[in-house]
DNA sequence: ATGGTTGTTCCACAA
């Protein structure tokens, strides 16, 4: 028996709808993670979802952001906002337990421009994540951080490096700290199954054809604890939605682990 | 260096 575990940036939860429940009905997932709702929780459409059999948690806002995990089993425990700072508005991150595993749907700050605010934003949030994270280890939760990390986490996961090498989501102060997480014992679950892949990507700009070029970029991962790392089957990259009518800009990953 | 696109909201901003 496996368990699917799916993330996907949709890019407004309301003007993606039909493209979300078109992929639930072919792909299956038992859990799916979802990033940038651009609705607040009133305006989600939960009928949709229950009627499907998912049981739902969702952490919305008006206009930008927000995050939301359905699942086929019973949802425990939701958790809303990462800790570690009182004055965070942005509704980015939802942790809950299913079936004894924690799974956390983050949307990372994206950071741009770096000359802004919103630089030290991501940098402050990563600190954050890396905190949780620590936390997590220490209890022995087995746990997995799925979602729009908004990191380029090495030259193979760009189709051209140089272009973004000032970038908010490939500047090494966004790496490094993503390696920080990293380095605490956890797994990139698609860089571990296909360890010698590159033009692997989760993330095509609407602009200037970068779809059809697969000019893209690898930015939505799932890390995994030591626990869950043991239990997985494989990970892979769903390019098909990317290709559809009225897309969002990224594609769903999907992990698959031993019940 | 610029412009290319999409979504939400209100005539700009975020991505």
């Amino acid at each position: 028996m496996t368990i699917k575990i799916a993330s996907w940036n949709v890019n407004s939860i309301r003007a993606r709808m039909p493209n979300v429940l078109n992929w639930l009905d072919t792909a299956k997932p038992d859990i799916l993670m979802m990033q940038e709702l651009k609705a607040q929780n009133e305006q989600f459409p939960n009928e949709e979802f229950e009627k499907r059999g998912y049981h739902l948690a969702v952490h919305g806002q008006k206009s930008w952001n927000g995050v939301a995990i359905i699942s086929k089993e019973p949802i425990e425990n939701v958790t809303i906002g990462l800790s570690g700072n009182d004055n965070d508005e942005q509704s980015r991150y939802i942790e809950a337990t299913i079936n004894d595993v924690q799974y956390c749907c983050l949307y990372l700050p994206n950071g741009n421009p770096v000359d802004s605010e919103k630089y030290p934003y991501k940098l402050e949030w990563l600190d954050r994540l890396y905190n949780r994270t620590k936390e997590m280890l220490a209890n022995g939760t087995p746990f997995v951080l799925g979602g729009d990390f908004n990191i380029i986490p090495a030259n193979e996961d760009c189709y051209d490096p140089t272009a973004w090498a000032d970038d908010a989501l490939f500047r090494l102060d966004s790496r490094r700290k993503f390696r920080s997480i990293l380095n605490l014992g956890l797994t990139d679950a698609f860089r571990v199954e296909h360890r010698d892949i590159a033009e692997s990507y989760t993330f095509w700009d609407y602009q200037a054809g970068a779809w059809p070029q697969n000019k893209g970029i690898r930015i939505d991962h799932f890390l995994m604890s030591p626990q869950i790392t043991d239990r997985m089957l494989h990970c892979s990259i769903d390019k098909q939605p990317r290709g559809e009518e009225k897309a969002s800009d990224h594609t769903p990953i999907i992990l698959e682990i031993k019940k």
